[in-house]
DNA sequence: GTCTATATCAAGATAGAC
DNA sequence: GTCTATCTTGATATAGAC
């Protein structure tokens, strides 16, 4: 029986989260089944049960790799002149070509335990960094991002509101 | 039949609407069922729609007087020496009290024509006049309360973590 | 490792009697 | 305006045969 680290899972438990995640990203949490990931690989979906102990060990899977690509976005930013914009745009970037894994990734709890070890450091690691190693302040640069992308996406900013001058009034606040 | 305008409900659409806000306060938007309701009325949930078309009306009467009780506490705020740093207080205070309330108001869509008129607008304008008028500025203002609030809320930021001073460089980023 | 059959649960909403 | 009875849908998960 697969574990729950992701990088211990089968292959076979690994083309079950990959479906998973096509899943997850067409019809979003609420549409991301049991049935619905098994008909994708092509079985039934008691035979899931025989790679993955349940449905949140595929949800934990598809958050730990979608945290990994996220360290991955990150990287080249922190290189760039402006650390902190170009971190920003990575970020809303991956926020609007994922919308349902960003949100898969943010709406509850980390089960930090189970995600592939330092993948949540790997993407916090370059925003502390960018305003200086100020943990509080890369917080408050977190909330005001993730305020950004989860009120957008949720379709709570005005229609017609001009999102990217709220994003350079914030990122210019916080450049200090 | 009632109509949707929250001010319209007949005084036993009323009573329902109240007990639908209790239980939500009390299990969340999961927990919050027809059926559950109607046992808190103390009648059956087929007796409901007779008195509220289905169960969005329901919930559009609670968003709706969310807005108003936070409005509400915006008010005062604004006559304070530092009006940003007292809105940023009273947002938090409401979420921290609401929390499930506050999740219903901010994690879906708005349909603003079922809300009482100018509830939405009484909420947005003390933060925008505390930002002297910029609308890009207050989104942004707004997007980092609702980050800080929600991260919070879904147990995000790291056990320990000091979230008053996360709130305070936040603020005073935007003090300018 | 896959299947069929099933247990279990819970939800929103409607029909029609009273 | 309330009730009982029911429809319809959908979910996670288990048992046990092959």
């Amino acid at each position: 029986m697969a574990t729950s680290a992701p990088d211990q899972l089968s292959p076979r438990a690994r083309e079950i989260v990959a479906a998973a995640r096509e899943l997850l990203e067409q019809d979003g949490a609420a549409g991301l089944s049991m049935r619905g990931v098994a008909e994708r690989v092509g079985i039934r979906a008691p035979s899931i049960y025989k790679h993955l102990p349940d449905k949140e060990a595929l949800e934990d899977a598809i958050i730990s790799d979608g945290f990994a690509e996220l360290a991955a976005v990150f990287a080249p930013a922190l290189a760039a002149r402006d650390p902190l914009s170009e971190l920003a745009a990575a970020y809303r970037r991956f926020a609007s070509a994922h919308p349902h894994l960003y949100r898969l990734m943010t709406e509850r709890p980390l089960r930090r335990e189970r995600l592939a070890p330092g993948a949540e450091e790997a993407a916090a690691g370059p925003v502390i960094a960018a305003v200086g190693g100020d943990e509080h302040l890369a917080r408050a640069v977190w909330a005001f991002a993730h305020g950004m992308t989860i009120l957008e996406l949720n379709g709570r900013f005005p229609p017609g509101a001009d999102l990217d001058a709220a994003w350079e009034r914030g990122i210019a606040a916080f450049r200090g």
